[in-house]
DNA sequence: ACCGATGATGTTAGCGATAACACCCGTCAG
DNA sequence: CTGACGGGTGTTATCGCTAACATCATCGGT
């Protein structure tokens, strides 16, 4: 009579139509091998006529296992931290997994103690931390052991499970190809210097400088944002010896741009720029930009893999994977006047 | 002994140490009246003194509810998506809700439909869809009326509960401010047809120049992208008598800032152009770009509070609510030459 | 001093699945 | 012919919690 009451079908609906017990169409759903073949067929035909659901909550209560990875992530827009977390949702979904994402206002400690607390209490198979700064990577001592846990873009000094684009090789590339056109050495913008992927992107520069035997000069440090980059910019501008500057993202390229453009010294012909990260936007800078590409779906992919590895098998051999990024060239890059 | 073995503490744990029966403890953590004061403390004592943490599946088979929210999005890293997701993602983390997101490749029926049954399987509490063009809106259809459902950016036209940005009143603003520098007209680059915000943001410009008696040009239709702006940005460099644009978004606007560059157009010398995002590097265009700023943060509360109340009284009064943009002044805008 | 109302607590019965075990039935080796 | 074996199935217990009802003391009103 009343339809609003009548609740979603169980199991039990579906045995009693299909003519067998409850346990037979849990035996169908998870493909257990003693099932004849024909009653496996009268089950499932049961299940779609009534649309029936399997109610995870009852699977979870008795298992002690959900099909939920929680992932903590800083509440910011910066373009490879949402690229990394939209492609690692959508590897996941196809896995048969849900994300829950806590997000966190700022990396400290306590944010993230709490966020991964959150997440325990709803029982997650495993937690993925974007955990790019020290202050993050120290609040990873606070998860419990037996709890898996991978950490992307996180401390490489640490034993964690840790997936990460490669910065070293990306910022040595990116060097190189600027010395290859013939500069003398090459500036460095850098992003903040407690995160692991700018201090990663700072010593790829410098190994490439000195194993060139070029002159080191200091790293301009900025946050990530286009304005630090422009304020950069404005110091680079005004020395007439820099013809080369390698900005640790794509944004920081850009404000070194604009810095540049407002002195009257023109990219590519009096300064070469390269950037890091290749947001979409890069190839419609002025001039459009030569960059960096890392790869995250391939991040994605395998901070998923270490992760299922860990939470089916306990512990995992090989903690640790680094994706190479690649040079994009674009017309920012020329050899000095 | 085997301290791997020890499960987690349960309620009935709680409720041995503290000398009470397990209901007593679901009483306290439930908040409900009836419980003495001094139990209450020893209740919480005991709690903390074991770590226990409820258990969620348990609580959700017995209740038939999870505090579970699923959010259907494209895989994309647009800014305004991104934004919105991310401030989402907070709010509702503040909420006391968990945030489950399934990523969808393509905005068609098919798969908005799969998103939305793999969040059912999850038995969410209620399902946010951000459905920024037709073929989304029209996936919404097959939603089972019962389940809890706020549109984000969807068609304006439907009936289901739907937050949404004021395109027409931010257009508006940034097509009359235009006016109001002295410029006969205004051009418009368009994001796709069949996306409601870019719709919406023709609506706006379009009103604007008719209700200032002013001819109102073809549309230059494009996607969202900075490589097609640039290409609508080189026909409108060819015109001389273009001196003012509106960009449907901020990397339409960086497009034809690089079309204008490259044309020997100056801006906003030669040409002013106006975009819509507020993306955190428009400020480092060149020039500084004047756009219309959306409050992604007050979208993210409007939707959740709009959830929320279909969650807890079935259906809700006002399904509808529009957040007003403002502009942002830089200096991409300046009377025609 | 008795009664019903109220507050504080305990007891019992599920929610919907899986795990463990029991059972029935053929088949095949001895 | 019999008993061990194993495939196919059913029965029962259990996960950790909340809902509903039961119980018992306390208390104010007549």
């Amino acid at each position: 009579m009343d339809q609003k009451t009548t609740r979603d079908p169980a199991m039990t609906d579906v045995a009693r139509l299909a003519g067998v017990s409850h346990q037979t169409v849990s035996r169908v759903l998870n493909d257990h091998p003693n099932v004849r073949e024909q009653t496996r067929l009268r089950v499932r035909a049961a299940i779609k006529e009534l649309g029936y659901r399997p109610n995870r909550a009852a699977r979870a209560l008795v298992t002690g296992k959900t099909q939920l990875i929680g992932v903590v992530a800083q509440n910011s827009t910066l373009y490879g931290p949402a690229s990394l977390l939209s492609a690692f949702e959508e590897a996941a979904g196809e896995a048969g997994f849900a994300v829950s994402v806590g997000r966190v206002k700022v990396l400290d400690r306590e944010s993230i103690a709490a966020a991964v607390e959150r997440h325990r209490d709803q029982r997650v198979a495993g937690i993925v931390v974007i955990a790019p700064n020290s202050s993050a990577a120290d609040a990873l001592a606070d998860v419990p052991a037996e709890l898996p846990l991978v950490t992307v873009d996180g401390d490489p000094e640490r034993a964690t499970p840790l997936v990460t684009v490669d910065q070293g090789v990306g910022a040595y590339d990116a060097t190189t190809h600027l010395l290859d056109a013939g500069h003398q050495t090459v500036w460095h913008v850098s992003g903040p210097t407690d995160w692991f992927d700018a201090a990663g992107r700072v010593q790829g520069w410098r190994r490439a400088l000195e194993l060139h035997d070029r002159e080191v000069p200091p790293v301009m440090a900025a946050d990530w944002s286009a304005s630090s980059g422009y304020r950069a910019g404005q110091m680079l501008a005004r020395m007439p010896e820099v013809t080369a500057v390698f900005a640790s993202n794509d944004h920081l390229a850009l404000g070194v741009l604009r810095a540049m453009h407002e002195r009257g010294r023109r990219v590519p012909h009096d300064v070469s720029v390269v950037g890091f990260d290749d947001v979409p936007e890069a190839a419609y800078f002025i001039p459009p930009l030569t960059t960096v590409r890392p790869d995250f779906a391939a991040v994605a992919r395998e901070t998923l893999g270490l992760l299922l590895e860990q939470v089916s098998e306990g512990e995992s051999a090989r903690p640790r994977r680094t994706i190479a990024p690649v040079l994009v060239q674009r017309e920012s890059v020329a050899p000095p006047a």
